[in-house]
RNA sequence: GCCCCCAUGGUCUAGCGGUUAGGACACAGCCCUUUCAAGGCUAUAACUCGGGUUCGAGUCCCGAUGGGGGCACCA
């Protein structure tokens, strides 16, 4: 009802090429698309490729492809076009360029002729002096006509804005409120390269506004040049789109953010921060929206299973978290493992298939939809798939002997509960769960054995683990002749191991 | 060093001046049970500290401490 007095919200998800999709881009990118959805505005992709040495092959359409496997399909993009384009940043230079100009015509902004090299040394030295390490504003004083005539003769510049040297900025964050910096610890902050391309501080203001943006998600370590961000803006005459600075990821200590070595230890105890790897380790999609939504965004007190569906609804600026959020992988599991269960028979076969073929076996479409029942509550993830039900698919089942007796009992003893089962067996029309459970139970009873030796027997010698989905529904499915067979070898291996005692 | 942000159990969090400080994950125990799970129940566990303001502060203000982030012709 609120959704129709909203403004619709135009929404970007910005990120650089240079790497791998994470969980803090994901969760950017999520409330990105959930409050363009809720709005019924737009959720844009705009790739910032304005650092062409840090660009990273495959990176951008590993971007696309992740933000599609969560389900966050973008409106306007590099591959979907729109009537704001284009949305890459580096096929943008000639408007930054303009707005640049703009900025050193209203004198806002100058050019700037220092070589890095000088730069450097200025900085240095201002370090060892404990003064601020900004620009020494060298350049700003020169005679704008000079200036102009200088770079029109092909001197080598670059432009910098022109910060305010008194007073102060104030800035407004949607969760933090006002923030204001005196204006003499902001630098003269490079906003055209000497290559001609815009720096993020520019290139983000100028599209923001062109292409209509009205809320920015970003993370809080932008937090620090907000204030140019806000004056670069203003020196525009233009009106700033409301800001939310996300807290950060911090690793699973809380201590810190996550390292490159800690980032491939990860690795190894089965997680991961990289979308794509996640993936492959066996993860739902809908279980890593619903657990990043919750890392800094809340909707109340009992309700923690969301899909994306209703998130879109519940979604709101206001519940949003400044303070900074641990990863917590433990909670991550039990959100998949919630999803996994809550999917339909059909979808869980479809998404364990290919974990199954990965893993080399040759699994139908048939078989997969009657072994999906049996694991949806056993597994956490979908990559647990094949190890926990991989004997379906193959008749190289071969226990080690010692693991066919029970617990409690010796060969012989294990030997004839195998007969004895067997036996039972063998006599029944067929195998199907309600033919086979009683008499087997009657079995049990009779033999004077526990359920727990004689169906743990029979779960080693059918399905060679020791942990298995239930039983004979696992008999079912692997029919008959099969469980004959293996029953028949497991009797077997006991016989030999009898025989020695 | 300078600047900025943050602060409730181990972790994610609810709380928005008066609450037995609530929930979730994890952990422990119990129940259920042919394994592993799932599910149900129970338990342990928190307002960083110090000053104010107020009849009354986890909640408002100031300071300290701690944690995080930033100080590039990276984003």
């Amino acid at each position: 009802m609120t959704a129709a007095l909203v403004k619709l919200a135009r929404v970007r998800f910005a990120p650089s090429p240079t790497g791998h999709l994470h969980l803090g881009g994901a969760r950017t990118a999520l409330y990105d698309y959930l409050l363009a959805r809720q709005t019924g505005g737009q959720f844009i992709l705009r790739i910032e490729d304005t650092d062409r040495k840090r660009l990273v092959e495959g990176a951008e359409q590993e971007i696309m492809d992740g933000l599609r496997w969560l389900g966050l399909e973008y409106d306007e993009g590099p591959d979907v076009g729109g009537p704001f384009g284009p949305y890459r940043q580096s096929e943008r230079k000639e408007i930054y360029q303009h707005y640049a100009k703009e900025l050193i015509d209203s004198g806002h902004a100058y050019y700037c002729f220092c070589t890095p090299e000088r730069l450097e040394k200025v900085r240095q030295e201002r370090q060892k002096r404990k003064e601020l390490t900004g620009y020494d504003g060298t350049c700003r004083m020169l005679d704008p006509d000079d200036s102009a005539r200088r770079v029109a003769a092909g001197e080598k510049h670059v432009v910098r804005f022109k910060m305010p040297q008194e007073g102060s900025t104030t800035v407004t964050d949607l969760i933090r409120g006002d923030i204001t910096v005196d204006n003499r610890v902001l630098d003269d902050y490079i906003i055209v390269k000497s290559d001609g391309l815009a720096l993020y501080h520019l290139a983000a203001a100028v599209d923001d506004h062109l292409m209509q943006i009205t809320h920015v998600f970003r993370g809080s370590e932008w937090l620090p040049t907000f204030p140019l961000h806000g004056l670069i803006h203003r020196a525009l005459g233009w009106e700033e789109p409301a800001w939310v600075h996300l807290s950060l990821f911090l690793k699973p200590s809380g201590k810190g953010k996550m390292s490159k070595r800690e980032k491939a230890e990860l690795m190894k105890d089965g997680y991961s921060i990289f979308i794509k790897d996640l993936q492959e380790l066996g993860y739902l999609p809908e279980a890593i929206n619903n657990w990043i939504a919750l890392m800094g965004w809340s909707y109340d007190d009992h309700t923690e299973f969301f899909t994306l569906k209703d998130l879109v609804e519940k979604f709101s600026l206001r519940k949003l978290n400044p303070s900074p959020a641990a990863i917590n992988f433990t909670k991550f599991d039990h959100f998949n493992g919630l999803h996994i269960r809550a999917l339909g028979t059909a979808d869980l076969a479809e998404r364990i298939k290919p974990f199954f073929v990965s893993r080399g076996y040759d699994a139908d479409d048939a078989t997969l939809l009657k072994i999906a029942p049996t694991i949806q509550e056993h597994i956490g993830t979908l990559d647990e798939a094949p190890e926990f039900a991989g004997f379906f698919f193959t008749d190289e089942i071969t226990p080690a002997a010692e693991d066919l007796i029970a617990k409690g009992l010796n060969a012989t003893e294990s030997a004839s509960i195998v007969k004895k089962s067997l036996a039972v067996l063998v006599s029944l029309p067929d195998i199907q769960v309600e033919t086979a459970e009683p008499p087997m139970r009657k079995l049990v009873e009779e033999s004077g054995f526990t359920a727990g030796q004689v169906f743990g027997i029979m779960r080693m010698a059918i399905t060679g683990q020791k942990v298995s989905p239930p039983l004979f529904e696992s008999m079912e499915i692997i029919g008959r002749d099969r469980v004959l067979v293996r029953l028949k070898n497991a009797l077997r291996q006991l016989e030999s191991l009898a025989g020695q005692e």
